[in-house]
DNA sequence: CTGTTAGCGCATTCAG
DNA sequence: CTGAATGCGCTAACAG
């Protein structure tokens, strides 16, 4: 009983013929009597306009392929709210497709998607290699990435690089000789590759008594947490975490051992998670806003879409947030009184 | 150049009608000489077949809506994850709308799926009022819920009043009597009222002694945050958090106050995020398997989808997380020597 | 302003 | 086993 009345179903209710609701369901051209017939028939027989009958005239899908390497995570979660935040007042629509953290179902994903007529493709990739851009260019419908950059498609993302730089100005100012960088695997070009190396430029530049020690880890706090006594090891002034989670599972375990952040060692993250504010201490970190980072992709596929010139402008802001995880070694004593949660806001 | 070839032209290069063709993309019925014949023609062309056009002819779109509260959320995050990853090997896919908490927006969002053309809809939903139960109904496809329960429409959800329970009995036996519930609204029914009430049977039962008090806040760790006083001057031994979310938020208070958890006052949550063992003390909860969820939900919906028997196995599992934060009053002395993270896994 | 006429690309009878 | 014919529901010229 629902999806049985069509549009020829209106016409005749109405006494008109099918175009005649055509137009009223589209543009205009039609006169206020009829269009008042027309209203009423479609009141009664409940129609709705059949979305693929619909689709297969106009070529235009409305949907736009949304490709994540996971799920459940907070940062996916924001850049998804942002995305459908600009597509949904745009008429559009997100379907999903889920990679797990794998480049060879991102390609897999793309593709099928290609397939499906979805009007473009959104990417949060790991990684883009040259399928991807071999794959974005066969097609003829957009295909836009996000977390990671190539220069031969269009992407959005933060400037890793520079939230290194800032994070290592920052410590350097601190008065921080000797950090450790627990970072990730060298094969994510944003965060294993320029985000240290925009750290490591802006802490030593210039001063050829400022270090900086390497230690790989995953990506979660307890992988993090497991590296805990190789940090702690080298006995610099600053563990730099390559995401809050990672500076997350050092904190802990820092903790338990009775080592006092910041007055024993310094802690720094990145990526502004909320939890970073619960820990005790609370987090020092620079904040990305992915949210942000899903609307401007969002929209720029829109203007994509539109054929219209894009905005140029994909600088993704960064917020430092200074917390109560690193020590200034300038000064002689360490700060004696911690901030509460209201004043940190 | 892309979606230009169809089926006519495949045709055509291959010597054979379109019906051959489609044959050979669907069922059989080809002889093996024209089966290699067609397979090489679309080869060469590249080939896609039309989505559209499809759908319009079997009334099958392979695609479920899904109807969420918001995006940013660890177990929204949960909930998706275990969706797709039940939807994908059965060759379904999500197509996604965000409510943004409103009950209106929920509606409005269903009614737009059922509009589309999707095989089924999912909804997590911020509360089934009597519109929802109407809407399901008027239509032809199936309407499922997650988060929330209605005896008219068919859920999936964990059982928050069994959870309540299980916490008021842990607490009971671990010789409190005296709790404060840091709540939040009456409108949640899962988490406002049963998980609240389950928690209140469980721990006074029987026992006119034991007391439980009760102070609304919101979902989030701020606000919970900003309750720290008022539930600190309730007096009670242990501070029953309805999420993991507000427990933090008062975690963090105390702490800040020099309040000591769990030697002054035990706090527990519910919920199981993974954060509650990176703080300190780390949070003892009842833990949600929300992938879990999620897979069942997407099973239900196939099982609704193929008009096959409903397993009516829907039970999640609780899960009961100890971990540092609560105080044995049974004891004359509060434990001394924390477990490690490796400990507690 | 409105009805008529054609398809969109595909699956599916129905005769061979 | 295969080709021709028909129409899914809708939009877009085309003549009124």
């Amino acid at each position: 009983m629902n999806q049985k009345v069509t549009i020829k179903d209106v016409a005749e209710l109405a006494g008109v013929s099918k175009s005649t609701v055509s137009r009223y369901l589209n543009q205009g051209y039609i006169s206020e009597e009829k269009q008042e017939r027309v209203r009423k028939a479609i009141e009664q027989t409940g129609f709705k306009s059949n979305f693929f009958a619909k689709r297969l005239k106009t070529k235009q899908s409305k949907l736009i392929g949304i490709v994540l390497p996971r799920m459940d995570s907070v940062t996916v979660g924001k850049l998804l709210a942002g995305i459908s935040r600009i597509l949904e007042p745009a008429g559009y629509q997100g379907i999903l497709l889920v990679s797990k953290l794998s480049g060879h179902k991102e390609i897999e994903n793309i593709r099928n998607l290609q397939q499906q007529g979805v009007d473009g493709i959104l990417v949060d990739s790991v990684g883009i290699s040259e399928e991807h851009v071999k794959l974005a260019r066969s097609g003829t419908i957009p295909v836009l990435y996000t977390g990671q950059k190539h220069e031969d498609v269009p992407y959005v993302k933060i400037d890793d690089m520079a939230a290194g730089r800032m994070m290592g100005a920052y410590l350097r100012q601190m008065g921080h000789k000797h950090a450790v960088f627990a970072g990730v695997t060298e094969s994510d070009m944003a965060v294993g590759i320029d985000r240290k190396q925009g750290f490591i430029d802006a802490f030593t530049e210039g001063r050829p008594e400022a270090h900086v020690d390497f230690i790989e880890t995953g990506f979660d706090f307890l992988s993090a947490y497991n590296c805990g006594e190789e940090v702690r090891r080298c006995g610099a002034t600053v563990v730099v975490g390559a995401t809050d989670n990672i500076s997350l599972g050092i904190l802990r375990y820092f903790h338990e051992r009775g080592i006092r952040v910041p007055e024993d060692v310094s802690v720094v993250g990145f990526g502004g998670y909320d939890v970073g504010a619960v820990v005790y201490p609370a987090l020092t970190t620079i904040s990305f806003d992915y949210e942000l980072v899903g609307m401007k992709a969002a929209q720029y596929m829109l203007d994509l879409l539109r054929g219209e010139p894009v905005a140029q402008n994909m600088e993704m802001p960064l917020f430092f947030v200074e917390r109560e995880s690193v020590r200034n070694l300038n000064r002689d004593y360490a700060r004696e009184t911690p901030a509460t949660l209201t004043e940190m806001a």
